[in-house]
DNA sequence: CATACGGTTTGACTTGTATTAAAAAGACTA
DNA sequence: TAGTCTTTTTAATACAAGTCAAACCGTATG
């Protein structure tokens, strides 16, 4: 794990530091640290003592739990500009809730959880900017919760695919780049990746998509999308 | 739907209410409502615009989604002295995520969100607190997604039996008796109530515990603990 | 008291997904 | 370029839990 100094602009444009004055953030400056992360390090475990949050610049980051028999399951794959982990300053007990590894060479910010609370002190606009992105956060939990429930394997992979077609999309096609390995993702949907495999080739023999390697070609967005079981 | 006013005392029982100073409070009194429901009837539905959050007095809510499919999943049942969609208010759009009904009669207050709002504004101290209330939903949900997809249905169920047993339980053996009908708590589970009963069927036939209607005897608390598959 | 009704249980059957194992395809390294 | 390692795919089997259907309560209702 190595550590760097950070330059001075960038910091503004995240939402949670945007509304913050000059003063303030001299000294979030002064306590953060950029860190940097080769492939499969961790940067914290489940249980250790919660002292900083996040925010990926470049890279990936795995937030995943361990089951009590030993299999780990992805709960989210963190991408350069999104942020991890500042719930949990909130907590009574400041420990993180699941564990944090790097899937490629990643950089990244590391903001002092006591700073940043002592800030928002004295910035209620951020406090309900952090306010609105937990009650996000929560609502997003929700929803997963409802297809990792209601739905079955082949519709939640089907979502997920449909999910990172961009949104500026034309027409009834789209290729799409799968951000991390398919074993990942299948974990990530709560799927075994055999099953992610033979569901994406049934999908294939339908005409549905097409799959070369890591990039998939949806054929059919619509029939995918009413698709839904 | 019936309305009534709400007597001065009890508010500042709420830890949300807790911080909020003299005129704080009466501001909030003049928006409050106290509503009663009849067994079966709406609060809210999924999609409903969100102007106020609420507080359960005295019986039962259930707190569900429905699938497009039709079939239903109670996400909790908020019992007396909890509040619920709090989160709300700081989406982007105030819409209720899910839908509310009373189990059993239900006297409820319903706090005006905006006039909460604007007062969060004034007290710092209420607004961390809010923080820290979703941060912890936050990580309830967490661990609920965790024994969705990571557990098998009698892990959950007997999960679910070990969370009812009182803290200050002494013995290996404890009686519980169910707050709500077995079929809900089956959907709560992400169980069907057959595989509910039949579970249970189970762990009787193994006497790790006995049934009497919404009576639950666990018989061996020690056993069911390390059960856990 | 008989009846109707929601909740619960039981049984027989089906199905989706996990599991195990092994082969195939890619990716990286010597 | 061969060789090792990882990821992905294919195939065969096993099992947990869902579905459908019917019977069984307990309790409220007329």
């Amino acid at each position: 794990m190595v550590t760097h100094d950070i330059s001075d602009s960038d910091l503004r444009k995240h939402h949670l530091l945007a509304e913050l004055n000059d003063d303030m953030l001299a000294q979030i400056k002064k306590t953060l640290r950029m860190i940097e992360l080769a492939p499969g390090e961790h940067l914290f475990e489940q249980g250790q003592q919660a002292d900083r949050f996040y925010q990926v610049v470049d890279g990936q980051i795995k937030l995943y739990r361990v089951s009590m028999e030993g299999s780990e399951r992805v709960i989210e794959v963190i991408l350069p500009g999104q942020t991890f982990a500042e719930a949990v300053m909130f907590m009574e007990d400041r420990r993180y809730p699941l564990n944090a590894e790097a899937l490629s060479k990643t950089k990244l910010i590391a903001f002092d959880s006591n700073t940043f609370i002592k800030l928002l002190e004295g910035s209620q606009e951020t406090c309900f900017r952090l306010l609105a992105d937990m009650s996000k956060r929560l609502h997003q939990r929700l929803n997963e919760i409802d297809y990792l429930t209601l739905q079955n394997a082949t519709f939640r992979l089907v979502h997920y695919l449909l999910q990172q077609v961009p949104d500026d999309c034309d027409g009834n096609c789209a290729e799409i780049k799968l951000a991390t390995s398919k074993s990942i993702i299948a974990s990530r949907l709560s799927i075994q990746p055999e099953t992610f495999s033979r569901i994406l080739n049934n999908l294939s023999k339908r005409e549905l998509l097409s799959v070369k390697g890591k990039v998939i070609t949806l054929l059919d967005i619509d029939a995918l999308s009413d698709f839904e079981g």
